[in-house]
RNA sequence: GCUCGUUUAGUUCAGUCGGUAGAGCGCACGGCUGUUAACCGUUAGGUCGUAGGUUCGAGUCCUACAACGAGCG
């Protein structure tokens, strides 16, 4: 189902803008922070587990929904919203990042990817028109289009080269794009470089998407870098559309990049980290498999009002994921998204209030003391 | 009581022809940014049951003892 991005407020002394779009008859208001669920499933959650935490739209993976169960499983259940019971909105990354993870610089050429299937060792051909393809089948809401997403570093000659290949393969998905009720946006590369963010982003708003992405940060570079990329990225892209800075979510990064432009995150951090045993925390990313957490008979958050801080101790908690039980990952992942969706409603509120700069302050002191930089 | 077997890291076990010890798990700590990740990495941890003997040299061969296990009385 298609939504329109309503641009409601610029922040005074920042680039950070508050948005909003109504989908289903329900008010999302933007920056917010997509949880992944690659395979159709946010890792050990529930539908309801993931509204309880404020979840709004929630990212899959055409790679992976491809290799299995495969786009047909998925169109013949009715989409993947009624497949996977999720009635808020859904965004399917294209299998661009994949190129990055997975395949190797040989197996990319003008017509698409070639990657070996890990299941069962088939080779595989994944062009720009097949990821639209299998998303159009998918029927997400929101469609990315195929990018290489260049890793770091890269030479000027590779990314200039690459970043021109991503914009043809973006013209090209384009024209192949067919489902009226799915958005489609570009995917800004560039690398490092100034001039190519520059000119990916305005060829990419000359095709004329319904939303635009920066891609090719998160794999590696610092975290100045990082925000210099999306700097370069959101300058040129039409105020009008929604900005989408894809795989980027720890904490302070939230914060740097909305004040950069960015409306939409997503990361897999808050559940890999649960999985791993972290938890975010106002005062820092804290270990529960850490011995000093076995008689601690405290929430993980005293301020935070997930399922999880509410009912459970860290004691507990740390006893669950020691033990390698299911519920302790479940616990920990949902208070991680709660953690980043609350962090993202007091981004809002500071932009509201034109105070976002002093949010930045405060959260940097609360959450890295005097560590930080 | 006799026979056989076992005894090596916290634990379960490897350890070649005799050349002064390794692994998995656990413990402790670290990492993780569009998920091939409930994963990966790094420490720490040993009088090789005890006492003798053979040997240049014994976790390894021999003897005795101890503990545990099995079988037979």
């Amino acid at each position: 189902m298609k939504f329109t991005y309503k641009l409601e407020k610029k922040e005074q002394n920042t680039a950070a803008r508050l948005g909003s779009f109504v989908y289903n008859g329900q008010k999302y208001e933007t920056p917010m922070f997509m949880p992944v669920g690659t395979l159709a499933t946010v890792k050990t959650l529930a539908p309801e587990e993931l509204k309880s935490v404020h979840a709004g739209i929630i990212l899959a993976n055409t790679y992976h929904l491809w290799l299995r169960p495969g786009e047909d499983v998925i169109y013949h259940a009715g989409g993947l919203h009624k497949f996977m019971n999720w009635d808020q909105p859904i965004l399917t990354d294209s299998g661009g990042f994949q190129v990055f993870s997975l395949a190797k610089p040989k197996d990319i050429t003008e017509e698409g990817v070639y990657f070996k299937n890990h299941l069962n060792g088939d080779k595989l051909l994944l062009t720009p028109e097949k990821s639209i393809a299998i998303q159009n089948k998918l029927d997400s809401d929101i469609a990315m289009s195929f990018d290489e997403c260049i890793g770091y570093p890269a030479t000027y000659e590779y990314c200039q080269k690459s970043t021109a290949r991503t914009i043809r393969w973006a013209k090209r998905g384009k024209s192949v794009h067919n489902n009226k009720n799915q958005m489609l946006f570009g995917i800004v590369q560039g690398g490092n470089y100034a001039d190519l963010r520059k000119y990916c982003a305005q060829e990419l708003a000359k095709i004329d998407f319904d939303g635009y992405s920066i891609g090719g940060t998160s794999v590696g570079e610092d975290k100045k870098t990082m925000y210099q990329m999306v700097s370069y990225a959101t300058k040129y892209l039409p105020e009008d559309k929604i900005r989408y800075l894809m795989g980027v979510g720890d904490p302070i990064d939230l914060i740097e990049n909305t004040i950069r432009g960015v409306d939409i995150f997503d990361c897999v951090s808050p559940t890999r980290l649960a999985r791993h045993g972290h938890a975010y925390t106002k005062y820092g990313k804290i270990n529960l498999k850490n011995a000093k957490y076995k008689e601690d008979f405290t929430p993980v958050s005293t301020q935070c009002d997930c399922y999880a801080c509410k009912n459970y101790t860290k004691a507990y908690i740390r006893h669950l994921i020691i033990s390698n039980e299911t519920f302790g990952a479940r616990l920990l992942s949902i208070h991680n998204i709660r953690f980043l969706t609350h962090l993202m409603e007091e981004i809002r509120e500071s932009i509201k209030n034109d105070s976002l700069l002093e949010l930045r302050e405060q959260f940097i002191k609360d959450y890295y003391g005097e560590k930080y930089e």
